[in-house]
RNA sequence: GGGCAGGUACCCAAGUGGUCAACGGGGGCAGACUGUAAAUCUGCUGCAUUAGUGCUUCCAAGGUUCGAAUCCUUGCCUGCCCA
């Protein structure tokens, strides 16, 4: 047990971000009697082992966890290797498509690698709910089936509007919050978190526990993270998320770019920093001090170190960055006039390789977004003569940086 | 199984024989302003082009026509209603 916060701070610390805690006052009761009992709590976050990648909006669970963690708790991170072949049907208005067994696993494997940047490998159990659902005998699962109803399941928001518009729902996919409760009379779980989706299912963890003779787990609800547009979930498929294996630039970057309001849910639900203390600082402090520290979590200090670096040469003092996009050679031999060597800019940016099609360089050229050595161009038939062994630095845009060097032979 | 309404660019959506690469909005991109913030203003937003145009695109395949996103046929898909 974590002893240099009372158990107030301690509390507070759990509580902070949560949507919903079911109930806060047996979480505090329990979280009391276990560190009066030095007895840790087993907290369960389960995941579905669909997504190969993860972003920041899977980390405000992770972190949760952590933050347990570090106050001494037993963490379980559940992967749902089982529950994964079924398709949650979670938010889903149609039935979801079943994962293979290998698919699953390739998944799992990835979680992993991507959890411990956060989470204490030593100390984190991993379990996979085949372990106690793989030989469950149909008989058991007919008696774990006879502990909810018809009914209940059907009071669940996506179940009721598919029922009510009469759309097909698998009775498999009734299995799946039953499944996922059990998980929890498994584990004996004193604590399951979940996103705001979740809700129903964790409750049905508390009431299958109830019926296995268990004391029903407190259930922490968290909200699910907006992306980098402020206003939607993230996810890839919608495009604004910050995947943990982007490039510590592009993080860097990306988080740099968030709005100020939203930085502050990032620091609320990613971080422990104080708020208070965080809301005197300037936004933009504040923000680069979130930027480096989300890419030296999930980079490294070096990385950060770099990626910062990058940052303020590139964006706060508009300096040709060290590590351009793209960095192209282009021979004298090669072109149409050696005697008098010159590329048109359509020409120059084009070989970048960093804009589409010539119709989108056409275009920035004339909005003005393309710069060489320092110098704006908007005629895109306008040629620049080149120089033997001479480099020349290109900008598209606010953020494509390119060198073009010049050749000899 | 029957009836009705639909399927248009990244999304929503207008267009119902030529003036349509297709109104408008959102999103995105670029420029100005900034703190790569927000807000605001402006422009752009299929591809190629010798800058004249040409090519591909309005669910798919055929057809009518000098000419089709627009009309006809078939197929596929979606929504609503009836069984």
């Amino acid at each position: 047990m974590d002893e240099q916060l009372s158990l107030d701070q301690q509390i507070a610390l759990l509580l902070r971000g949560t949507v919903e805690v079911i109930s806060q006052e047996e979480l505090e009761r329990r979280v009391k009697r276990a560190v009066t009992e030095h007895r840790p709590l087993r907290v369960k976050a389960g995941f579905d082992p669909t997504a190969p990648d993860l972003h920041l909006g899977h980390m405000v669970l992770i972190h949760k966890l952590k933050q347990f963690q570090d106050l001494g708790h037993e963490v379980v991170f559940l992967i749902g290797d089982f529950t994964g072949m079924i398709g949650d049907p979670t938010g889903v208005s149609e039935t979801r498509v079943a994962l293979t067994r290998e698919e699953v696993l390739a998944n799992a494997k990835t979680y992993q690698r991507q959890i411990f940047k956060v989470l204490d490998p030593q100390r984190t159990r991993i379990e996979f709910n085949s372990r106690w659902m793989q030989d469950m005998r149909a008989e058991e699962l007919i008696h774990l089936c006879s502990r909810y109803n018809v009914a209940r399941m059907l009071e669940r928001d996506d179940f009721a509007k598919r029922y009510r518009e009469h759309k097909p729902i698998g009775i498999h996919e009734f299995l799946y919050p039953l499944i996922q409760g059990y998980d929890s009379v498994a584990l004996r779980a004193d604590v399951e978190l979940g996103g705001t989706d979740q809700k129903f299912n964790l409750l049905v963890g508390r009431e299958l526990q109830r019926q296995f003779g268990q004391s029903p787990q407190i259930v922490m609800t968290m909200p699910l993270l907006e992306g980098t547009d402020g206003t939607r979930k993230m996810s890839k498929s919608l495009g604004n998320y910050i995947a943990l294996e982007d490039r510590p630039e592009d993080m860097f970057g990306k988080i740099m770019s968030l709005s100020d309001s939203l930085m502050l849910r990032y620091y609320e639900l990613l971080t422990s920093h104080d708020l208070q203390q965080i809301q005197r600082l300037h936004p933009m402090q504040a923000k680069l001090t979130l930027a480096y520290e989300m890419v030296v979590q999930y980079h490294g200090e070096e990385a950060a170190r770099q990626a910062r670096h990058d940052f303020e040469q590139r964006f706060q003092r508009r300096v040709f960055p060290e590590q351009p996009d793209a960095h192209i050679v282009v021979n004298l031999r090669e072109l149409p006039d050696p005697a008098m060597p010159a590329l048109t800019i359509l020409e120059m940016a084009m070989r970048t390789g960093l804009i589409p099609s010539k119709a989108e360089a056409r275009r920035l050229i004339h909005q003005g977004a393309v710069e060489i050595n320092a110098r704006r161009y908007d005629d895109p038939q306008a040629s620049v003569q080149l120089e033997a062994g001479a480099r020349y630095q290109m900008k598209i845009g606010k953020r494509k940086y390119a060198i073009l060097e010049v050749r000899q032979s």
